[in-house]
DNA sequence: CCAACAAATGAGATCGATCTCATTATTTCA
DNA sequence: TGAAATAATGAGATCGATCTCATTTGTTGG
């Protein structure tokens, strides 16, 4: 309501001195700054950010766009971005694509038009997407998460997919399992699931274990056990799966158990993602935990790098398998019951 | 980076003419038109919201402060927020406040510099929240959601908690369970939860039972099995436990099937919220459902009318009781395995 | 007590779009 | 064809804060 110029006249001064006594004090004798502040005090005057950002030409604020929220690896990173922005002065504008490209390209024109100071975006796909080929045109700072770097030419926050897949399947084999299948939503349809396939495989090849056909939900995050079941009967049934994210893992787990299939003894589950949820279930979720914080966090602070101008092409994090219930050693009895 | 003003000089015409060329087209001659939007495209005009928005004294933005995301309920409710938004052309400033009072007051405080044209908040406690009465005294319009509305003065969004808690309490002594017991996080710190211990024990006075003291975890989303094991042992273990949400439900069964017990026939657990992974659980877990996205796109209708100008008092949103696998009628056996 | 310098303040322009009001160009109809 | 009407355009102010540069006030030393 009240702005500046009010202020100003109250304490019988110019904008500018009023202006100064709050963004540099010791410009301006006590005495003044005292009755400023006062007057600011006595108006309830608000300093008006859209002002401010028009004169200084910054925002202070990220745009964010994720798939969806609906999915908690989304919400706690997002949860974690949220918490390092606002420690750094930022405020985040969050927006959700559905992985649609027309969704993304409105999406990020708006937030252009708004004039965020830098976007982190989480694609369908990194390469051939309309949305990144048209941001590389533009000056406006940007940053992947979760999608693999690509040939995008934008810096990406995120595990190494593929390595993360491939460790997953490498204890799957350790604990003596042969016959693994990887379970996915449809189509395979981003570029991460491609590569968590990819990891399978190689792992699956180095331990001279065939790598099965990918086993495709027909929802991203949601498994229906109709898909699943011609692999587990007969002799060459799967002993252990591979899920491309956790909410399937869970959903399968389940599915399977509503089935009368137990796990893990008739089905050993591994999840991908690490969602908080899987530690609390019940048998707990065997997953690739991706550090969620820690990528919400490190990507906050990249962008803000690369909005001061730095160069980043930031490393690969670290991922970690956390081990749990949904996961165990091969048994024999189990074509027995998958068979029934 | 191109503003209006090099548009118009590009297309031999004032500011004020390419200015109109796009938001009012035919006050303009359509070959002039022609020309400016001609200009815009070979300077790759983008117009400038903040310069918009400090003109037209609207944002077309809304605050959100919700407690956390990592809790789905949240995340959920934002998502369809962020949908109903977008497609009024309104954007989100995301905030997450961990219940935190003075966390809660800055952030508002950020978002009314930002001059959001509204806010949508969730606190910890309507009644006696500083950041309400603060805001009570300014004219930017806000709305509560989950919050009861209490006498914050505040129109508010979401369900009868404690009738809906009544429901999930009669649902189990409809089942024929009287030892019932309700569980929730610390302190029953949210002014939710204690609506929902209220309607828990009104329906148990009303069924001639009585209620039994509340089982406090030590966090809000979490359950430590220490805790409620005293109250399973002995001839008055109880059979069935209301959780006060569904992540406190869903970690409370599978503490209870690692130590043993069998959910539901060892101890019935009833959740509250509805969020989405509650139903590909095994056992599936019955839970009062909140219309999650219903509130989140009510809430945003909601308040787009009372920035219009217009008064609300929204009515509660229906609750439904989800059926699930995690509640089941009460077992003679279970007096055995609870003192095991 | 005044010159020389430093400290404090003010006037005005600026950021980019848009609104009002005045002015010029174009029709329309007698 | 000319007057009255309407359509199209431009000049300038405005939104609120801040920056530059000029000016005033205050301080120090000779």
């Amino acid at each position: 309501m009240a702005d500046l110029l009010s202020v100003a006249k109250l304490a019988g001064v110019s904008r500018a001195t009023a202006a100064r006594a709050f963004s540099s004090p010791d410009l301006v004798r006590p005495a003044t700054r005292e009755r400023v502040l006062n007057a600011a005090q006595q108006l309830a005057f608000r300093p008006n950010k859209i002002a401010q950002q028009l004169r200084s030409q910054a925002t202070q604020m990220i745009g964010v766009m994720v798939p969806s929220l609906d999915n908690p690896v989304f919400a706690e990173q997002l949860q974690a971005m949220e918490v390092a922005a606002r420690a750094a002065g930022y405020s985040l504008i969050v927006t959700t694509s559905e992985y649609s490209p027309s969704r993304e390209g409105d999406i990020v024109e708006e937030m252009l038009r708004q004039r965020v100071d830098g976007l982190v975006l989480t694609v369908a796909e990194a390469d051939n997407s309309a949305v990144l080929v048209k941001l590389s045109l533009e000056t406006t700072p940007c940053l992947l998460v979760y999608n693999p770097p690509g040939n995008s030419g934008f810096p990406s926050i995120g595990v190494d997919n593929r390595a993360a897949s491939a460790d997953a399947t490498r204890h799957l084999i350790t604990l003596g399992h042969e016959r693994i299948g990887m379970v996915a939503g449809p189509l395979l349809q981003s570029d991460r699931a491609r590569q968590r396939f990819d990891g399978y495989c190689h792992a699956m090849d180095e331990a001279g274990l065939i790598a099965h056909p990918l086993v495709e939900m027909a929802r991203h995050t949601q498994a229906d056990l109709k898909s699943l079941t011609p692999a587990l009967q007969g002799p060459d049934a799967l002993s252990a799966v591979v899920c491309t994210n956790d909410l399937l893992a869970i959903s399968l787990m389940g599915e399977l158990q509503r089935a009368g299939f137990n796990v893990p003894s008739d089905l050993s589950v591994m999840g991908f993602d690490g969602i908080a949820l899987g530690k609390h279930l019940y048998p707990s979720l065997c997953t690739i935990e991706q550090p969620r914080a820690d990528i919400g966090r490190t990507a906050v602070h990249t962008l803000l790098a690369m909005i001061r101008g730095e160069e980043c092409t930031p490393d690969p994090l670290p991922h970690a398998l956390r081990k749990g219930e949904s996961v165990g050693t091969p048994t024999s009895r189990k074509s027995t019951l998958s068979t029934s």
